[in-house]
DNA sequence: TACTAGGTTTCATTATTTGAAACCACGTTT
DNA sequence: AAACGTGGTTTCAAATAATGAAACCTAGTA
Protein backbone atom coordinates (compact mmCIF):
# COMPACT_ATOMS: atom_id res chain seq x y z
CA UNK A 1 0.00 0.00 0.00
CA UNK A 2 2.78 2.45 0.66
CA UNK A 3 5.00 3.36 -2.44
CA UNK A 4 8.21 4.52 -0.53
CA UNK A 5 11.40 2.84 -1.56
CA UNK A 6 12.71 6.24 -0.94
CA UNK A 7 16.19 5.45 0.35
CA UNK A 8 16.44 7.36 3.26
CA UNK A 9 16.69 6.18 6.17
CA UNK A 10 13.41 8.56 8.03
CA UNK A 11 11.59 6.47 4.71
CA UNK A 12 11.98 3.34 6.69
CA UNK A 13 11.20 4.02 10.17
CA UNK A 14 8.05 5.61 9.03
CA UNK A 15 7.57 2.64 7.07
CA UNK A 16 7.99 0.54 9.85
CA UNK A 17 5.60 2.47 11.76
CA UNK A 18 3.13 2.33 9.18
CA UNK A 19 3.42 -1.47 9.45
CA UNK A 20 3.31 -1.52 12.90
CA UNK A 21 0.09 0.39 12.29
CA UNK A 22 -1.38 -2.18 9.79
CA UNK A 23 -1.38 -4.91 12.17
CA UNK A 24 -3.81 -3.05 14.77
CA UNK A 25 -2.71 -5.02 17.73
CA UNK A 26 0.76 -5.80 19.50
CA UNK A 27 2.72 -7.45 16.93
CA UNK A 28 5.92 -9.50 17.64
CA UNK A 29 9.74 -9.06 15.77
CA UNK A 30 9.05 -11.87 14.20
CA UNK A 31 5.65 -10.83 12.45
CA UNK A 32 6.75 -7.49 11.36
CA UNK A 33 10.28 -8.89 10.04
CA UNK A 34 8.16 -11.50 7.99
CA UNK A 35 5.99 -8.82 6.79
CA UNK A 36 8.68 -6.35 6.09
CA UNK A 37 11.72 -6.18 3.42
CA UNK A 38 14.15 -5.01 5.56
CA UNK A 39 17.08 -7.86 6.78
CA UNK A 40 16.93 -8.70 10.80
CA UNK A 41 19.38 -6.87 11.85
CA UNK A 42 18.19 -3.55 10.03
CA UNK A 43 14.48 -3.74 11.07
CA UNK A 44 15.95 -4.80 15.08
CA UNK A 45 17.91 -1.27 15.46
CA UNK A 46 15.07 1.16 13.52
CA UNK A 47 12.63 -0.87 16.23
CA UNK A 48 15.34 0.05 19.05
CA UNK A 49 15.46 3.48 17.39
CA UNK A 50 12.36 4.10 17.46
CA UNK A 51 11.63 2.66 20.75
CA UNK A 52 13.62 4.88 22.09
CA UNK A 53 12.48 7.36 20.69
CA UNK A 54 9.05 6.76 21.96
CA UNK A 55 7.32 6.03 18.95
CA UNK A 56 6.86 2.66 19.33
CA UNK A 57 6.40 0.79 23.00
CA UNK A 58 7.94 -2.38 23.82
CA UNK A 59 5.99 -4.41 26.07
CA UNK A 60 8.28 -6.86 28.19
CA UNK A 61 5.21 -9.03 29.33
CA UNK A 62 4.07 -9.60 25.85
CA UNK A 63 7.21 -9.35 24.17
CA UNK A 64 5.47 -7.16 21.51
CA UNK A 65 5.71 -3.91 20.26
CA UNK A 66 2.77 -0.92 19.18
CA UNK A 67 2.89 2.63 18.39
CA UNK A 68 3.68 4.85 21.06
CA UNK A 69 1.49 7.27 22.45
CA UNK A 70 4.16 9.68 21.49
CA UNK A 71 2.35 9.54 18.21
CA UNK A 72 -1.06 10.53 20.50
CA UNK A 73 0.77 14.06 21.44
CA UNK A 74 1.94 14.68 17.79
CA UNK A 75 -1.15 13.72 16.52
CA UNK A 76 -3.02 16.43 18.62
CA UNK A 77 -0.90 19.11 17.41
CA UNK A 78 -1.58 17.91 13.58
CA UNK A 79 -5.42 17.55 14.25
CA UNK A 80 -5.45 21.49 16.06
CA UNK A 81 -2.92 22.76 13.65
CA UNK A 82 -2.98 21.08 10.19
CA UNK A 83 -6.56 19.90 9.64
CA UNK A 84 -9.63 21.61 9.06
CA UNK A 85 -11.67 20.36 12.04
CA UNK A 86 -10.89 22.76 14.89
CA UNK A 87 -12.49 25.72 12.09
CA UNK A 88 -15.08 23.51 11.20
CA UNK A 89 -16.74 22.05 14.20
CA UNK A 90 -19.21 24.31 14.86
CA UNK A 91 -20.27 24.57 10.95
CA UNK A 92 -20.44 20.80 11.10
CA UNK A 93 -22.58 21.18 14.16
CA UNK A 94 -25.07 23.44 12.30
CA UNK A 95 -25.59 21.50 9.80
CA UNK A 96 -25.86 18.65 10.86
CA UNK A 97 -28.26 19.77 13.25
CA UNK A 98 -30.13 21.14 10.36
CA UNK A 99 -30.10 18.63 8.00
CA UNK A 100 -30.13 15.49 10.60
CA UNK A 101 -28.21 13.57 8.86
CA UNK A 102 -24.14 12.27 9.27
CA UNK A 103 -22.04 14.43 8.18
CA UNK A 104 -18.15 13.78 7.42
CA UNK A 105 -15.38 16.30 7.29
CA UNK A 106 -12.41 14.65 5.28
CA UNK A 107 -9.10 15.69 3.52
CA UNK A 108 -6.34 13.69 1.36
CA UNK A 109 -3.86 11.44 3.04
CA UNK A 110 -1.79 10.28 -0.06
CA UNK A 111 -4.25 8.72 -2.08
CA UNK A 112 -6.68 8.17 0.29
CA UNK A 113 -9.55 9.98 2.23
CA UNK A 114 -9.24 10.57 5.97
CA UNK A 115 -12.11 11.51 7.85
CA UNK A 116 -11.13 14.39 10.46
CA UNK A 117 -14.47 15.09 12.11
CA UNK A 118 -18.15 13.51 11.65
CA UNK A 119 -20.99 14.77 13.36
CA UNK A 120 -23.78 11.85 13.64
CA UNK A 121 -27.34 12.97 15.01
CA UNK A 122 -27.87 9.27 16.29
CA UNK A 123 -24.96 8.40 18.36
CA UNK A 124 -22.53 11.44 20.34
CA UNK A 125 -19.50 12.36 18.97
CA UNK A 126 -16.84 9.19 19.69
CA UNK A 127 -13.23 10.12 19.59
CA UNK A 128 -10.92 9.05 17.09
CA UNK A 129 -13.34 6.52 15.57
CA UNK A 130 -14.06 8.85 13.05
CA UNK A 131 -11.37 11.14 12.90
CA UNK A 132 -8.17 9.21 11.92
CA UNK A 133 -10.04 6.69 10.21
CA UNK A 134 -9.45 6.01 6.46
CA UNK A 135 -10.90 4.86 3.40
CA UNK A 136 -10.93 4.87 -0.15
CA UNK A 137 -11.44 8.12 -2.48
CA UNK A 138 -12.65 7.04 -5.69
CA UNK A 139 -15.66 5.58 -4.42
CA UNK A 140 -16.65 7.56 -1.65
CA UNK A 141 -18.09 11.45 -2.15
CA UNK A 142 -15.73 13.34 -0.61
CA UNK A 143 -12.96 11.29 -1.96
CA UNK A 144 -14.42 12.01 -5.66
CA UNK A 145 -15.18 15.86 -4.51
CA UNK A 146 -11.48 16.42 -3.92
CA UNK A 147 -10.02 14.10 -6.66
CA UNK A 148 -12.67 16.40 -9.12
CA UNK A 149 -10.43 19.38 -7.82
CA UNK A 150 -7.07 18.53 -8.04
CA UNK A 151 -4.89 19.61 -10.35
CA UNK A 152 -4.13 17.19 -13.43
CA UNK A 153 -0.50 16.32 -12.36
CA UNK A 154 -1.32 15.61 -8.39
CA UNK A 155 -4.42 13.37 -9.50
CA UNK A 156 -2.32 11.48 -12.29
CA UNK A 157 0.36 10.55 -9.54
CA UNK A 158 -2.61 9.33 -7.17
CA UNK A 159 -4.91 8.25 -9.58
CA UNK A 160 -2.71 4.18 -10.50
CA UNK A 161 -2.78 4.01 -6.27
CA UNK A 162 -6.80 3.58 -6.00
CA UNK A 163 -7.40 0.27 -5.88
CA UNK A 164 -10.40 0.22 -7.54
CA UNK A 165 -11.61 -2.65 -5.73
CA UNK A 166 -15.60 -3.50 -6.57
CA UNK A 167 -17.55 -2.86 -3.03
CA UNK A 168 -20.91 -2.77 -4.57
CA UNK A 169 -22.95 -3.06 -7.64
CA UNK A 170 -22.18 0.73 -8.33
CA UNK A 171 -18.64 1.12 -7.81
CA UNK A 172 -16.81 2.64 -10.48
CA UNK A 173 -13.90 0.21 -11.28
CA UNK A 174 -11.86 1.74 -13.89
CA UNK A 175 -9.76 5.26 -13.88
CA UNK A 176 -11.99 5.82 -17.29
CA UNK A 177 -15.09 6.22 -15.44
CA UNK A 178 -13.87 7.72 -12.21
CA UNK A 179 -12.43 10.52 -14.45
CA UNK A 180 -15.91 10.90 -16.29
CA UNK A 181 -17.69 11.35 -13.22
CA UNK A 182 -14.29 13.92 -12.04
CA UNK A 183 -15.43 15.80 -14.76
CA UNK A 184 -19.49 16.12 -14.09
CA UNK A 185 -18.21 16.61 -10.44
CA UNK A 186 -15.86 19.71 -11.23
CA UNK A 187 -18.69 20.93 -13.65
CA UNK A 188 -21.33 21.21 -11.06
CA UNK A 189 -19.57 21.90 -8.17
CA UNK A 190 -20.50 18.92 -6.25
CA UNK A 191 -20.91 15.02 -6.65
CA UNK A 192 -22.55 12.01 -4.78
CA UNK A 193 -21.92 9.09 -3.26
CA UNK A 194 -24.62 6.49 -5.42
CA UNK A 195 -23.69 3.24 -3.27
CA UNK A 196 -20.58 3.12 -4.25
CA UNK A 197 -18.50 2.28 -1.06
CA UNK A 198 -22.04 0.79 0.57
CA UNK A 199 -24.96 -0.50 -0.45
CA UNK A 200 -27.98 1.88 0.31
CA UNK A 201 -25.75 4.11 1.94
CA UNK A 202 -25.69 7.40 -0.55
CA UNK A 203 -24.54 10.91 -0.29
CA UNK A 204 -23.78 14.21 -1.27
CA UNK A 205 -20.46 15.83 -0.94
CA UNK A 206 -18.80 19.03 -1.80
CA UNK A 207 -15.04 20.38 -2.26
CA UNK A 208 -13.89 22.64 0.31
CA UNK A 209 -11.57 24.93 -1.91
CA UNK A 210 -8.76 27.93 -1.32
CA UNK A 211 -9.20 31.22 -2.44
CA UNK A 212 -6.44 29.67 -5.15
CA UNK A 213 -8.58 26.66 -5.88
CA UNK A 214 -6.23 24.32 -3.86
CA UNK A 215 -8.54 21.30 -2.62
CA UNK A 216 -8.42 21.54 1.34
CA UNK A 217 -10.93 18.64 2.50
CA UNK A 218 -14.46 17.85 1.94
CA UNK A 219 -17.74 17.91 3.04
CA UNK A 220 -20.54 15.59 2.79
CA UNK A 221 -23.88 14.66 3.89
CA UNK A 222 -24.56 10.82 4.11
CA UNK A 223 -28.41 8.73 4.33
CA UNK A 224 -29.48 5.52 3.10
CA UNK A 225 -31.31 4.68 0.05
CA UNK A 226 -34.33 3.82 3.21
CA UNK A 227 -34.29 7.36 4.58
CA UNK A 228 -34.39 9.74 1.56
CA UNK A 229 -32.72 9.86 -2.23
CA UNK A 230 -30.17 11.54 -4.25
CA UNK A 231 -32.72 13.90 -5.46
CA UNK A 232 -33.74 15.41 -2.04
CA UNK A 233 -29.89 15.23 -1.15
CA UNK A 234 -29.07 17.53 -4.08
CA UNK A 235 -31.68 20.07 -2.40
CA UNK A 236 -29.10 19.98 0.19
CA UNK A 237 -26.26 21.72 -1.63
CA UNK A 238 -26.48 25.45 -1.53
CA UNK A 239 -26.82 24.76 2.60
CA UNK A 240 -23.66 22.45 2.24
CA UNK A 241 -21.49 24.88 0.03
CA UNK A 242 -22.92 28.14 2.09
CA UNK A 243 -20.87 25.58 5.20
CA UNK A 244 -18.04 24.38 2.59
CA UNK A 245 -17.69 28.38 1.81
CA UNK A 246 -17.61 29.46 5.00
CA UNK A 247 -14.96 27.14 6.21
CA UNK A 248 -12.65 28.13 3.80
CA UNK A 249 -13.29 31.66 4.10
CA UNK A 250 -12.05 30.96 7.63
CA UNK A 251 -9.37 29.42 6.88
CA UNK A 252 -7.96 31.94 4.91
CA UNK A 253 -7.10 33.75 8.17
CA UNK A 254 -6.93 31.51 10.55
CA UNK A 255 -3.70 29.95 9.19
CA UNK A 256 -1.96 32.63 11.08
CA UNK A 257 -2.50 33.64 14.66
CA UNK A 258 0.87 35.15 15.15
CA UNK A 259 0.45 35.00 18.59
CA UNK A 260 3.77 34.77 19.95
CA UNK A 261 5.44 31.10 19.41
CA UNK A 262 5.72 29.01 22.52
CA UNK B 1 12.09 19.67 26.94
CA UNK B 2 13.23 16.88 24.53
CA UNK B 3 16.50 14.79 25.29
CA UNK B 4 17.04 13.40 22.51
CA UNK B 5 20.96 14.02 21.32
CA UNK B 6 20.50 10.41 19.91
CA UNK B 7 22.94 10.97 16.84
CA UNK B 8 20.74 8.94 14.65
CA UNK B 9 18.95 10.54 11.84
CA UNK B 10 15.18 9.44 13.02
CA UNK B 11 15.83 10.99 15.92
CA UNK B 12 16.49 14.32 14.27
CA UNK B 13 13.54 14.08 12.17
CA UNK B 14 11.18 13.43 14.97
CA UNK B 15 13.02 16.11 16.85
CA UNK B 16 12.24 18.68 13.75
CA UNK B 17 8.42 16.94 13.87
CA UNK B 18 8.19 17.92 17.93
CA UNK B 19 9.55 21.62 17.15
CA UNK B 20 6.80 21.86 14.48
CA UNK B 21 4.01 20.89 16.78
CA UNK B 22 5.46 22.49 19.71
CA UNK B 23 4.66 25.95 17.09
CA UNK B 24 1.37 25.34 17.20
CA UNK B 25 0.48 26.72 14.20
CA UNK B 26 2.27 26.72 10.59
CA UNK B 27 5.70 27.37 10.77
CA UNK B 28 8.35 29.19 7.91
CA UNK B 29 11.22 27.14 7.25
CA UNK B 30 13.47 30.58 8.96
CA UNK B 31 11.38 29.94 11.78
CA UNK B 32 12.38 26.67 12.35
CA UNK B 33 15.75 26.90 11.39
CA UNK B 34 16.05 29.64 14.53
CA UNK B 35 14.67 26.87 16.48
CA UNK B 36 16.85 24.43 15.62
CA UNK B 37 20.45 23.62 16.06
CA UNK B 38 20.63 21.82 12.74
CA UNK B 39 22.64 23.69 10.00
CA UNK B 40 20.37 25.14 7.42
CA UNK B 41 20.95 22.26 4.41
CA UNK B 42 20.44 19.39 6.83
CA UNK B 43 17.71 20.53 8.06
CA UNK B 44 16.01 21.71 5.13
CA UNK B 45 16.72 17.91 3.86
CA UNK B 46 14.97 16.84 7.01
CA UNK B 47 11.87 18.53 6.15
CA UNK B 48 11.98 17.86 2.21
CA UNK B 49 11.71 14.38 3.57
CA UNK B 50 9.13 14.52 6.09
CA UNK B 51 7.06 16.42 3.90
CA UNK B 52 7.73 13.90 1.14
CA UNK B 53 6.93 10.96 3.49
CA UNK B 54 3.81 13.07 4.84
CA UNK B 55 4.10 13.63 8.02
CA UNK B 56 4.68 17.74 7.46
CA UNK B 57 2.26 19.94 5.05
CA UNK B 58 4.23 22.41 2.76
CA UNK B 59 1.56 25.10 2.32
CA UNK B 60 2.52 26.88 -0.91
CA UNK B 61 0.12 29.64 -0.10
CA UNK B 62 1.97 30.40 2.97
CA UNK B 63 5.25 29.12 2.35
CA UNK B 64 4.77 27.26 5.71
CA UNK B 65 4.52 23.69 7.39
CA UNK B 66 2.43 22.10 9.21
CA UNK B 67 2.16 18.61 10.92
CA UNK B 68 0.86 15.89 8.41
CA UNK B 69 -2.14 14.36 8.56
CA UNK B 70 -0.41 11.25 7.94
CA UNK B 71 0.26 11.60 11.90
CA UNK B 72 -3.35 11.82 12.48
CA UNK B 73 -3.42 8.55 10.91
CA UNK B 74 -1.13 6.90 12.78
CA UNK B 75 -2.57 8.65 16.30
CA UNK B 76 -5.92 6.52 15.33
CA UNK B 77 -4.02 3.14 15.46
CA UNK B 78 -1.80 4.09 18.53
CA UNK B 79 -4.82 4.85 20.04
CA UNK B 80 -6.35 1.89 19.32
CA UNK B 81 -3.91 -0.51 20.25
CA UNK B 82 -2.04 0.78 22.36
CA UNK B 83 -3.39 3.15 25.19
CA UNK B 84 -6.08 2.52 27.44
CA UNK B 85 -8.95 4.52 26.24
CA UNK B 86 -10.93 2.00 24.29
CA UNK B 87 -11.07 -0.72 26.85
CA UNK B 88 -11.47 1.73 29.72
CA UNK B 89 -14.21 3.93 27.73
CA UNK B 90 -17.26 2.03 29.39
CA UNK B 91 -15.70 2.15 32.95
CA UNK B 92 -15.37 5.67 32.70
CA UNK B 93 -18.57 5.98 31.61
CA UNK B 94 -19.74 4.32 34.79
CA UNK B 95 -17.51 5.88 36.97
CA UNK B 96 -18.12 9.24 35.69
CA UNK B 97 -21.94 9.03 36.05
CA UNK B 98 -21.79 7.58 39.55
CA UNK B 99 -19.93 9.97 40.67
CA UNK B 100 -20.95 12.96 38.59
CA UNK B 101 -17.48 14.09 38.62
CA UNK B 102 -15.08 15.12 35.90
CA UNK B 103 -12.29 11.38 35.11
CA UNK B 104 -9.14 11.30 33.55
CA UNK B 105 -7.49 8.51 32.39
CA UNK B 106 -3.60 9.06 32.07
CA UNK B 107 -0.85 7.20 30.66
CA UNK B 108 2.98 8.02 31.14
CA UNK B 109 4.91 9.67 27.64
CA UNK B 110 8.05 10.26 28.36
CA UNK B 111 8.64 12.12 32.20
CA UNK B 112 5.29 13.98 30.97
CA UNK B 113 1.58 12.26 31.79
CA UNK B 114 -0.50 12.44 28.78
CA UNK B 115 -4.27 11.98 29.33
CA UNK B 116 -5.75 9.38 26.73
CA UNK B 117 -9.51 9.83 27.39
CA UNK B 118 -11.40 12.30 30.06
CA UNK B 119 -15.07 12.38 31.33
CA UNK B 120 -16.63 15.26 32.30
CA UNK B 121 -20.19 15.01 33.18
CA UNK B 122 -21.06 18.79 32.46
CA UNK B 123 -19.41 18.97 28.52
CA UNK B 124 -19.50 16.35 26.14
CA UNK B 125 -16.58 14.24 25.34
CA UNK B 126 -14.17 17.04 22.95
CA UNK B 127 -12.37 15.21 20.37
CA UNK B 128 -8.83 15.59 20.88
CA UNK B 129 -9.44 18.41 22.97
CA UNK B 130 -8.52 15.30 26.15
CA UNK B 131 -6.55 12.91 23.97
CA UNK B 132 -3.21 13.98 23.41
CA UNK B 133 -2.83 16.73 25.91
CA UNK B 134 0.17 16.28 27.95
CA UNK B 135 0.93 17.62 31.45
CA UNK B 136 3.26 17.81 34.28
CA UNK B 137 3.98 13.73 35.82
CA UNK B 138 5.12 15.70 39.56
CA UNK B 139 2.26 17.08 40.56
CA UNK B 140 -0.91 15.58 38.91
CA UNK B 141 -3.23 12.89 40.66
CA UNK B 142 -2.20 10.68 37.80
CA UNK B 143 1.30 11.59 37.36
CA UNK B 144 2.16 10.79 41.09
CA UNK B 145 0.13 7.73 41.15
CA UNK B 146 2.20 6.17 38.35
CA UNK B 147 5.46 7.44 39.64
CA UNK B 148 4.95 5.97 42.75
CA UNK B 149 4.67 2.52 40.90
CA UNK B 150 7.90 2.67 38.55
CA UNK B 151 10.46 0.90 39.41
CA UNK B 152 13.32 2.89 41.36
CA UNK B 153 15.58 2.88 37.84
CA UNK B 154 12.72 3.96 35.39
CA UNK B 155 12.06 6.14 38.15
CA UNK B 156 15.26 7.56 38.44
CA UNK B 157 15.74 8.28 34.96
CA UNK B 158 12.76 10.57 34.72
CA UNK B 159 13.41 12.43 37.80
CA UNK B 160 15.24 14.66 36.87
CA UNK B 161 13.23 15.39 33.88
CA UNK B 162 10.66 16.88 36.29
CA UNK B 163 10.43 20.67 35.87
CA UNK B 164 8.97 21.13 39.16
CA UNK B 165 7.69 24.45 38.80
CA UNK B 166 6.07 26.14 41.60
CA UNK B 167 2.28 26.32 40.01
CA UNK B 168 0.83 26.81 43.38
CA UNK B 169 1.84 27.20 47.00
CA UNK B 170 1.09 23.73 47.24
CA UNK B 171 3.14 22.01 44.32
CA UNK B 172 5.72 19.72 45.38
CA UNK B 173 9.13 21.31 44.41
CA UNK B 174 12.12 19.23 44.98
CA UNK B 175 12.73 15.28 44.54
CA UNK B 176 12.45 14.65 48.17
CA UNK B 177 9.41 15.92 48.62
CA UNK B 178 8.24 14.57 45.82
CA UNK B 179 9.84 10.77 46.89
CA UNK B 180 8.40 11.38 50.25
CA UNK B 181 4.90 11.10 48.72
CA UNK B 182 5.20 8.48 46.34
CA UNK B 183 6.26 6.43 49.17
CA UNK B 184 2.75 6.87 50.58
CA UNK B 185 0.84 6.60 48.09
CA UNK B 186 3.20 3.01 46.94
CA UNK B 187 1.72 2.53 50.66
CA UNK B 188 -1.65 3.56 50.60
CA UNK B 189 -2.51 2.33 46.24
CA UNK B 190 -3.83 5.95 45.59
CA UNK B 191 -2.75 9.32 46.01
CA UNK B 192 -4.56 12.80 45.70
CA UNK B 193 -3.89 16.17 44.06
CA UNK B 194 -4.08 18.95 47.06
CA UNK B 195 -4.39 21.73 44.48
CA UNK B 196 -0.82 20.82 43.39
CA UNK B 197 -1.32 21.90 40.22
CA UNK B 198 -4.33 24.33 39.53
CA UNK B 199 -5.90 26.19 43.10
CA UNK B 200 -8.89 25.16 44.08
CA UNK B 201 -8.85 21.43 41.81
CA UNK B 202 -7.93 18.55 43.99
CA UNK B 203 -8.29 14.84 42.79
CA UNK B 204 -7.41 11.22 44.03
CA UNK B 205 -5.92 8.83 41.75
CA UNK B 206 -5.55 5.34 41.39
CA UNK B 207 -2.90 3.78 39.36
CA UNK B 208 -3.97 0.87 36.45
CA UNK B 209 -1.34 -2.13 37.44
CA UNK B 210 -0.24 -4.99 35.39
CA UNK B 211 -0.59 -8.40 36.32
CA UNK B 212 2.92 -8.34 37.23
CA UNK B 213 2.84 -5.02 38.96
CA UNK B 214 3.56 -2.87 35.83
CA UNK B 215 2.50 0.49 35.53
CA UNK B 216 0.11 0.90 32.55
CA UNK B 217 -1.81 4.16 33.00
CA UNK B 218 -4.08 6.05 35.81
CA UNK B 219 -7.19 6.99 36.27
CA UNK B 220 -8.59 10.04 38.73
CA UNK B 221 -11.68 11.55 39.96
CA UNK B 222 -11.36 15.24 40.31
CA UNK B 223 -13.45 17.92 41.62
CA UNK B 224 -12.77 21.80 43.25
CA UNK B 225 -12.36 23.25 46.71
CA UNK B 226 -15.86 24.39 46.20
CA UNK B 227 -17.80 21.14 46.00
CA UNK B 228 -15.92 18.67 47.46
CA UNK B 229 -12.98 17.91 50.05
CA UNK B 230 -10.45 15.47 49.94
CA UNK B 231 -11.89 13.26 52.78
CA UNK B 232 -14.81 12.64 50.45
CA UNK B 233 -13.05 11.94 47.38
CA UNK B 234 -11.20 9.31 49.42
CA UNK B 235 -14.56 7.70 49.72
CA UNK B 236 -14.76 7.02 46.32
CA UNK B 237 -11.39 5.46 45.62
CA UNK B 238 -12.89 1.64 46.52
CA UNK B 239 -15.01 2.44 43.60
CA UNK B 240 -12.45 3.75 41.23
CA UNK B 241 -10.09 0.72 42.27
CA UNK B 242 -12.96 -1.40 41.18
CA UNK B 243 -12.65 0.68 38.07
CA UNK B 244 -8.90 0.27 37.44
CA UNK B 245 -8.79 -3.36 38.39
CA UNK B 246 -11.62 -3.86 35.88
CA UNK B 247 -9.42 -2.31 33.56
CA UNK B 248 -6.46 -4.13 34.22
CA UNK B 249 -7.70 -7.47 34.06
CA UNK B 250 -9.78 -6.79 30.33
CA UNK B 251 -5.89 -5.35 29.20
CA UNK B 252 -4.57 -8.94 29.79
CA UNK B 253 -6.20 -10.48 27.40
CA UNK B 254 -7.06 -7.67 25.30
CA UNK B 255 -3.70 -7.70 24.08
CA UNK B 256 -4.37 -10.33 21.46
CA UNK B 257 -7.50 -11.12 19.26
CA UNK B 258 -4.75 -13.16 17.54
CA UNK B 259 -7.39 -12.39 14.46
CA UNK B 260 -5.60 -13.65 11.38
CA UNK B 261 -3.30 -10.79 11.02
CA UNK B 262 -3.91 -8.63 7.69
C1' DT C 1 21.89 48.50 -10.07
C1' DA C 2 23.14 46.87 -5.68
C1' DC C 3 21.64 44.79 -1.53
C1' DT C 4 19.23 41.44 1.43
C1' DA C 5 16.63 37.79 3.26
C1' DG C 6 14.74 33.44 2.45
C1' DG C 7 15.28 29.42 0.31
C1' DT C 8 17.77 25.68 -2.60
C1' DT C 9 21.65 23.10 -4.35
C1' DT C 10 26.49 21.42 -4.63
C1' DC C 11 30.26 18.44 -3.31
C1' DA C 12 33.97 16.49 -0.94
C1' DT C 13 34.15 14.72 3.77
C1' DT C 14 32.30 12.08 7.52
C1' DA C 15 29.92 8.88 9.98
C1' DT C 16 25.88 6.26 10.02
C1' DT C 17 23.49 2.52 8.16
C1' DT C 18 23.74 -1.91 6.20
C1' DG C 19 23.28 -6.96 6.15
C1' DA C 20 25.42 -11.46 6.27
C1' DA C 21 26.67 -14.19 9.56
C1' DA C 22 27.85 -15.40 14.06
C1' DC C 23 26.02 -15.61 18.43
C1' DC C 24 23.01 -16.19 22.48
C1' DA C 25 19.09 -17.79 25.34
C1' DC C 26 15.57 -21.02 25.90
C1' DG C 27 12.31 -24.10 25.29
C1' DT C 28 11.60 -28.68 22.71
C1' DT C 29 12.80 -32.99 20.91
C1' DT C 30 15.24 -37.20 20.74
C1' DA D 1 21.67 -34.80 28.64
C1' DA D 2 22.83 -33.64 24.18
C1' DA D 3 21.11 -31.92 19.89
C1' DC D 4 17.86 -28.90 17.72
C1' DG D 5 15.12 -24.81 16.46
C1' DT D 6 13.15 -20.58 16.98
C1' DG D 7 13.25 -15.86 18.26
C1' DG D 8 16.08 -12.34 19.33
C1' DT D 9 20.72 -9.65 19.68
C1' DT D 10 25.36 -8.33 18.33
C1' DT D 11 29.54 -7.94 15.25
C1' DC D 12 32.28 -5.90 11.59
C1' DA D 13 33.94 -4.49 7.17
C1' DA D 14 31.75 -2.47 3.13
C1' DA D 15 28.33 0.52 1.19
C1' DT D 16 25.60 4.30 1.48
C1' DA D 17 23.50 8.13 3.14
C1' DA D 18 23.88 12.31 5.92
C1' DT D 19 26.58 16.37 6.69
C1' DG D 20 27.57 21.32 6.47
C1' DA D 21 30.17 25.08 4.54
C1' DA D 22 29.68 27.70 0.91
C1' DA D 23 27.96 28.93 -3.44
C1' DC D 24 23.91 29.91 -5.66
C1' DC D 25 19.37 31.28 -6.84
C1' DT D 26 15.10 34.29 -6.59
C1' DA D 27 12.36 37.97 -5.39
C1' DG D 28 11.51 41.79 -3.04
C1' DT D 29 13.82 46.61 -1.49
C1' DA D 30 16.64 50.44 -1.16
Amino acid sequence: MNVDASGGTVGKALDVLDRVAEFNRPVRFAELLAASPYPKGTLYRLMQTLTREGMLVFDPDRQSYSLGVRLVRLAHAAWRTSSLAPIARPHLDALAAETGETVHLAQLDQAQVLYVDKRNTAEPVEMYSSAGKVGPAYCTGVGKAMLAHLPEETLSQIMPLQLFHKFTEHTLTDEAALRAQLAEIRAHGYGFDREEHEPTIICVACPILSERGRVLGALSVTSTTARTNLAALEQLVPRIQQTTTAIAAEVQDWRFPDTVAQ
